[in-house]
RNA sequence: GGCUCGGUGGCAGAGUGGUAAUGCAGCGGAUUGCAAAUCCGUCAACGCCGGUUCGAUUCCGACCCGAGCCUCCA
């Protein structure tokens, strides 16, 4: 069997994939800090290494993948503030809202979904043991990491103490040793919430939670961690710091980072006013059609996103499906997921765009079919290579007829008029034929005349 | 300034040391009452300059252009 092969941030190059433990493997994605919806940008490592997650699955069969929600964060209690209310509500709330909005993507659950707030004790044993071992220290109420206590801090990143040093550009808190020095642990004034600590009322860090959620629930050394490219650094490169210098031991064997998602060519940004969440989206277009439309790029190329983008991924779902719509009364092979092209496409760091092109092969082949063994291994082919890829999960009628009904004519309607049009083109009155068909086109619902009849699907 | 990553046909987007996937768009054809969908065929690309090589889009160097990170933004 052909071996996953995955882009590694800290070495820079493609690795042949070895977990540690075969019967176990594991993965850890950032997860979102819950105060606002999640846009398109933050649903692409979602939906990349939900594929890798299925991909793995399928091989190795046992896969634990985390993915945490931080709960507690000063946007958080920012947020709070506006409404005046508590942070749990506001963590609550947006968690939920988190957990639909990567459902309608079809990204499937995480094994695991750890929050902060339910890991306070882990984080604080945890400072205590990078304190006793010197890589730590308190200073006006603060717990911060020494960076120079790392010998190897900077090398996931690729740079150096002496280059941060060069570029640094804030203005350095005085309780700082050396201006790298990150937070482990803030205090919180009485307004704000906080826990209890050796160290008095405060908060954890952002980096220190998954450090201490990843050492609970997956244990020591990990496969896989992922996540943007923007958590390079500081995010990861101080995690790794965390959990390298409280433990002796790798931390993790592969970081996977994605590449950002533009919107019509520049960057998603509040000031821009460019920020489109995956609600607002999902308003139009199906969960499907924002999954495909992220899935077009490979993952670590930048994408940009368009409407262009969103309708070309309509389009091609719309290929898929309208190659299976004839088929329905014909089961697929059976298929095991390691056998599709997609699959192998895959192996090689999840290449998507290369899953697609052979999800286009097996739709043509489909649609060429004739006989009912070709037909079921095609579809096997196309179902099963799209269920890796997430996709093509709905019922094709469903597909075509969505929306329809919400406005314009109802399902019952059309099929009166394509009545109607049959009778008119069977008495050759094709005025009439081509009147009816005018009219429905106008509504958003496409006639296609087949030699079993005439077919409708809703456009756009 | 430091570090990282890119520049492939009209557009999107893979890939490779030996004549560059796939999709959309275009063009021609089949099919259709006409369409649509589908099928068949077809046009068309590796930023610039050097180097290594029998041979480079692919490796190395310079340059031009673009993107990102540099303390809590996926």
């Amino acid at each position: 069997m052909a071996d996953l092969k995955v882009y590694n941030t800290a070495s820079g190059v493609k690795e042949a994939f070895t977990p540690v433990d075969e019967g176990r493997v594991t993965m850890y994605v950032c997860g979102p800090t819950v105060y606002n919806y999640a846009h398109i940008g933050n649903a692409r490592p979602v939906v990349v290494f939900d594929c890798l997650y299925r991909l793995l699955s399928a091989r190795y069969g046992n896969v634990v993948y985390a993915r945490n929600i931080t709960d507690i964060d000063d946007k958080i209690i920012q947020a709070a503030v506006e409404r005046n209310c508590d942070i749990g509500e506001v963590s609550r709330e947006f968690t939920t809202a988190y957990r639909e909005d990567m459902a309608l993507l079809n990204a499937l659950p995480p094994s695991i979904e750890p929050m902060a707030t339910e890991h306070i004790p882990e984080m604080i044993a945890l400072i205590e043991r990078l304190i006793e071992r010197g890589h730590a220290y308190v200073e006006a109420g603060h717990a911060l990491f020494a960076v120079e206590s790392m010998p190897s801090y900077g090398a996931l990143s690729h740079r150096n103490l002496d280059d941060m040093l060069a570029g640094a550009r804030v203005k350095v808190a005085s309780y700082k040793r050396h201006s790298g020095d990150f937070v482990l642990w803030k205090p919180s004034s009485p307004a704000e919430p906080g826990w209890e600590s050796p160290w008095g009322r405060g908060r954890p860090g952002w980096h220190l939670e998954c450090s201490a959620m990843i050492r609970a629930h997956l244990g020591e050394s990990i496969d896989i961690h992922a996540g943007g490219r923007d958590l390079i650094f500081p995010h990861h490169e101080n995690e790794r710091a965390q959990s390298c210098c409280a433990y002796d031991d790798d931390f993790v064997r592969y970081w996977m980072h994605n590449a950002y998602v533009d919107m019509d060519g520049e960057k998603m940004s509040k000031s821009l006013g460019n920020v489109r969440t995956v609600r607002e989206l999902g308003g139009s277009y199906p969960g499907e059609v924002m999954r495909f439309a992220l899935l077009t790029a490979h993952y670590r190329s930048p994408l940009n996103f368009s409407v262009e983008v969103l309708n070309s991924a309509q389009d091609a779902l719309d290929a898929f499906y309208g190659a299976l719509r004839p088929h329905t009364g014909i089961d697929p092979a059976e298929l095991n997921a390691v056998d599709t092209a997609v699959y192998g496409a895959l192996l090689d760091d999840i290449n998507t765009p290369e899953a697609i092109a052979t999800l286009y092969a097996a739709a043509k082949t489909l649609n060429k079919a004739s006989d009912t063994k070709a037909i079921a291994d095609a579809k096997a082919e196309l179902l099963v290579g799209g269920t890796l890829l997430g996709l093509l999960s709905e019922d094709p009628e469903a597909w075509f007829q969505r929306g329809v009904g919400q406005e314009g004519p109802t399902a019952g309607e059309i099929e009166a008029l394509i009545q109607e049009r049959l009778l008119a083109r069977s008495s050759r009155d094709f005025d009439r034929a081509d009147e009816i068909r005018q009219m429905l086109e106008e509504q958003g619902v496409l006639l296609d005349d087949g030699p079993d009849g005439t077919q409708w699907r809703r456009r756009g």
